[in-house]
RNA sequence: GCGCCCGUAGCUCAAUUGGAUAGAGCAUCAGUUUCCUAAACUGGGGGUUGGGUGUUCGAUUCACCCCGGGCGCACCA
């Protein structure tokens, strides 16, 4: 990867010059092409703790790098105003980078970042008392994306779904079912959404299993799988919730008033105290949860993480408070917060309500717009912000939706080499691509090597975005090559477009989006 | 009232987690096709990054105070 091989040689570069390498600097790509492909911080940082002029230092730095540039890597090096070292590499080494994606193939972007880490993932989560709603498709996607992210980086992913099947929402499922077949008004906090009498089973197990194999199947249009099903119930057969209400119970941090078990979370850094047994015996959802983040652990996954809703990030502090009291390491615990969709349709909002009559759910999102395009536009903002999502825009734009933007490119890669008859990639090793000197050649180039470490900033952050991104940069810079080159008859500009042609796919393979070879 | 999150071009969003002259798409204006897919490309206009103070070589990013919006503050989940 690129930034560590640059990164290294900087290191070597300190310690040529005598000096102890105990900062973390910086490798970044600058915002102008003339401050070169990579730029560092070194000088300024280190300058200022060895109390030096860091713009002299940045200079001494610099005549360093090409000295112990062994690879041959480097072209240019600039230090400039504040104390930037500015690197300018060697054409030949994008060039052999090119090379190199045409035989990695699949592999091109994949690494060893995460070092085989076992993590648990459990995303979506949706009680299992109705359709999923537009929200549920965010952290569906979003989840899904991290996932992929994770496996590409060498952590071992399983993903999971928690289902809520016990308690006060499933009760009022089944009864809310049975009002409406007996046509008699639903009761008081009911669920009155015309799904509603769609519902199949007699049992409340056949409700929920038939509501549960609906939101599986919209899961699946969205290329969407979970590798387990966790079920709450089973929490409760195996006696699971008892036995960690005894834990926190042995550790003196409950206490009962008005025949209800509490939890002392309030000295723990939670708002307040938390009912764990309700007053008639029952556990809270709290308490199974408590249960449910123990099992976890158990498991024996070096990471955990969490995706909720804001709508939850209430519950926070208290369930931290109850991991870290029973003593389990929660700097291993992860807990994603994302902001809800507001869902419009032109100027007016739509309620996502399961209660409302009126309510649009993923799977009439997914036939209005398509899996490709909503799987893309629910990767491509910070899950920190909200999302304003407009269905009519996204219905009127559809033809030049960014999605279709990314796989045009593909398409358009494709074309050429069906036409070239050289779609093998192992048939263009070995070509000669030290021609490759056009500055549009080279900006594609450019744009193919910082892939990897891409990835794994993306998967470091949590953030599918940064992919969306670089998928819409990367056909910008292939769209701009492809005016300016002609590319047909040209092995060397084949060899590039195919390695285009990989890395393009490989984006959209991690956004789980299809990369049409024709359009 | 208290807590968490957000506020960036007319609209939807980015900004390499403290970096250099804040960038894309849509919209708008002006161009490009006897030539590999025009679902494309090139260029123009559009900004006091909600406001203020502070921290420092350097702030959209960090701290504090206002303003505005979302979410939460159950013996629901």
């Amino acid at each position: 990867m690129a930034k560590t091989k640059i990164s290294s040689i900087l290191g070597s570069v300190l310690a040529a010059l005598g000096i102890q390498a105990d900062l973390e600097f910086r490798v970044d790509i600058p915002p102008r092409q003339e401050l070169g492909d990579y730029a560092s911080n070194i000088a300024i940082i280190y300058g200022r703790k060895l109390k030096q002029n860091p713009l002299k230092l940045a200079e001494q730095i610099s005549k360093k790098v090409t000295e112990l540039d062994k690879e041959k890597l480097v072209s240019k090096v600039e230090f400039v105003k504040p104390g930037f070292v500015n690197i300018f590499l060697n054409n030949s080494f994008l060039q052999q980078t090119t090379q190199d994606i045409l035989q990695l193939d699949h592999a091109w972007g994949t690494s060893q970042a995460g070092n085989q880490e076992r993590v648990l993932l459990e995303f979506v989560s949706a009680n299992p008392t109705g359709p999923l709603h537009v929200g549920h498709g965010r952290w569906a996607v979003v989840g899904d994306v991290i996932a992929r992210l994770l496996k590409a980086t060498g952590s071992k992913v399983k993903t999971e779904f928690y289902v809520n099947d016990v308690g006060n929402q499933v009760e009022k499922l089944e009864a809310s079912v049975k009002a409406r077949r007996q046509n008699i008004e639903i009761p008081a906090g009911g669920y009155g959404g015309e799904y509603i009498k769609e519902v199949e089973g007699e049992t409340r197990a056949e409700m929920l299993a038939f509501l549960m194999d609906q939101q599986k199947s919209v899961l699946k249009a969205l290329s969407v799988e979970f590798d387990t099903w966790f079920a709450e119930s089973e929490l409760h057969k195996q006696d699971k919730i008892r036995w960690a209400i005894e834990k926190l119970h042995g550790l003196g941090v409950t206490f009962e008033e008005s025949g209800a078990i509490w939890f002392k979370s309030q000295a723990l850094g939670d708002d307040k105290n938390r009912v764990l047994m309700r007053e008639d015996g029952r556990p809270t959802y709290f308490a199974a949860d408590i249960a449910y983040h123990l099992n976890k652990f158990e498991r024996g996954f070096d990471h955990l993480i969490d995706i909720w809703g804001t709508d939850h990030h209430g519950y926070l502090g208290r369930l931290t408070a109850a991991l870290k009291v029973l003593g389990l390491p929660v700097e291993k615990f992860e807990i994603i917060i994302g902001q809800l969709v507001t869902l419009y349709r032109g100027n007016e909002p739509v309620r996502m309500s399961k209660r409302t009559g009126e309510m649009i759910t993923l799977q009439e999102v997914i036939d209005e717009i398509g899996a490709d395009a909503v799987r893309f536009f629910f990767s491509a903002t910070d899950v920190n912000s909200h999302l304003d999502f407009d269905l009519e825009l996204a219905k009127k734009k559809s033809q030049d939706n960014p999605v279709y933007y990314v796989q045009y490119a593909h398409a358009r890669i494709c074309s050429i080499l069906k036409k070239s008859e050289m779609r093998n990639a192992k048939s263009e090793q070995g070509i000669d691509l030290s021609e490759l000197n056009h500055p549009a050649e080279r900006a594609l180039m450019f744009k193919l090597l910082t892939w990897p470490d891409l990835v794994v900033e993306a998967a470091r952050l949590r953030h599918p975005h940064r992919i969306t991104e670089y998928g819409k940069e990367l056909a910008t810079v292939f769209h701009s090559f492809y005016e300016q080159c002609r590319v047909l008859g040209n092995p060397a500009r084949l060899a590039l477009v195919n390695a285009s042609r990989i890395t393009l796919r490989n984006v959209l393979k991690l956004l789980g989006i299809n990369a049409p070879e024709a359009m």
